[in-house]
DNA sequence: GTCTATACACGGATAGAC
DNA sequence: GTCTATCCGTGTATAGAC
């Protein structure tokens, strides 16, 4: 019934039973942490579709193929879920952010960190709308997440793309609209999906076609910033 | 209690009666018309706040000061209170939109219609949650505003940009690939106003910061489409 | 047109058997 | 760890007095 990662048993018991029991503790450990991540997955999707006050935790349940009282035994309360969908958002988020990292040509960073961010919506559209929607209620069950972590990271791009622009590698634009433009457009492709799809004539789904939305992408920011490679005549 | 219009009685009396009573058919009409106006800000600001499942009538009626069953005198039901803000919504939008046309310039045609999208974002901001919160859902409350009005105003905006980059005006981007940035973008600074504070540093929310950031976006959109005037030098 | 009181369903969370 | 049954608050919507 679940189709998460596949069971790492057999990994030597640790409590010497006579019995040929296996290792308790690393199996129940595995339960749990097989039956969270199941949990978590479904609560994503629900809550992308519905929203945290719209989403119940029946609905849950039910995507989950458990009854309602599990996902109380895995998760204190429906915000602690939320909360742990949130979290596991972030991390995937911030290693899309870290592509932005390694490189000192504009052209390479910026254009592969749009890549990366598109990628993000493509793979994980759902995750993108749970974050949307709560930053749009007014992110309050993410606020530390946004100052202790999302913050710290967007001050230091703003420091690098500031240097960019002094050294003349950047038309002079302001590094943080830069960097909302890139959020916007690129998660518009996840979070807006529903609209594009009424507005385009039911395609912009095929791998196909979303690879050429993301080259476009790519060159409209890249024009966008006037970013120019280092070791290009000007 | 309502700081709707102004109430424009003394319109001259439509049912002679011997009182010197006021024309009863039209302030009745006017009664329900205020009343509608009242509920419809104070629903807008709810939906925007909670999204539509999370909103309840009792919080809209307090908000707007009266009783729950006033709601529901108004409006029959919580989903044609909502669907009355949305069709609301695509009227400003649509006002917007208009802005668009009327000159065969791209630089002022698009520079202009960036403008109004950010000054719609400015003085408008809950509904655009409350359109963005819709859309992110799936947007089955609007699919026929889509389909029906919103479809067709893109598809001749597409074919205006087409035009244009085929007379050298603009760079080869794709036209609907520039519309949503210009939307995603715009909207971003009323739908993510929460994190845009959250990073920014409590600012980003003064008039004169607004209208600097609105030149920026200006700025950037027109150099991501390579726009140039009609009457200018290659 | 406005209000109080209420019907009735659903939601989150828990108890306690297995 | 899993399940059924249930508590209790809240939500939409309505009845009916004023």
């Amino acid at each position: 019934m679940r189709d998460d990662k596949p069971v790492e048993e057999a990994a030597g018991s640790e409590t010497p039973h006579d019995e040929a029991s296996p290792p308790l503790r690393r199996r129940k450990a595995h339960i749990r942490e097989s039956a969270e991540a199941h949990l978590l997955a479904c609560a994503e999707a629900v809550f992308a579709e519905r929203g945290f006050e719209g989403a119940s935790t029946a609905m849950i349940a039910e995507r989950a193929g458990v009854p309602k009282a599990n996902v109380h035994y895995y998760f204190p309360t429906k915000l602690a879920l939320y909360r742990r969908v949130l979290e596991d958002l972030f991390e995937d988020w911030h290693r899309a952010a870290n592509t932005f990292e390694g490189t000192d040509d504009p052209v390479a960073a910026i254009g592969g960190y749009v890549r990366a961010k598109m990628e993000l919506s493509r793979r994980r559209p759902l995750g993108s709308k749970v974050w949307a929607n709560e930053i749009i209620h007014g992110a309050e069950h993410m606020a530390d997440i946004l100052e202790q972590r999302v913050k710290p990271w967007l001050d230091t791009r703003v420091t690098v793309i500031d240097d960019w622009i002094a050294r003349g590698l950047l038309a002079d634009v302001d590094a943080k609209a830069l960097m909302y433009m890139i959020w916007a457009t690129t998660q518009h492709y996840a979070d807006f999906d529903a609209q594009i799809r009424a507005l385009g004539g039911k395609r912009a789904l095929s791998q196909k076609a979303f690879e050429a939305t993301t080259d476009e992408v790519v060159q409209l920011v890249i024009r966008a910033c006037g970013a120019r490679s280092p070791d290009e005549d000007r």
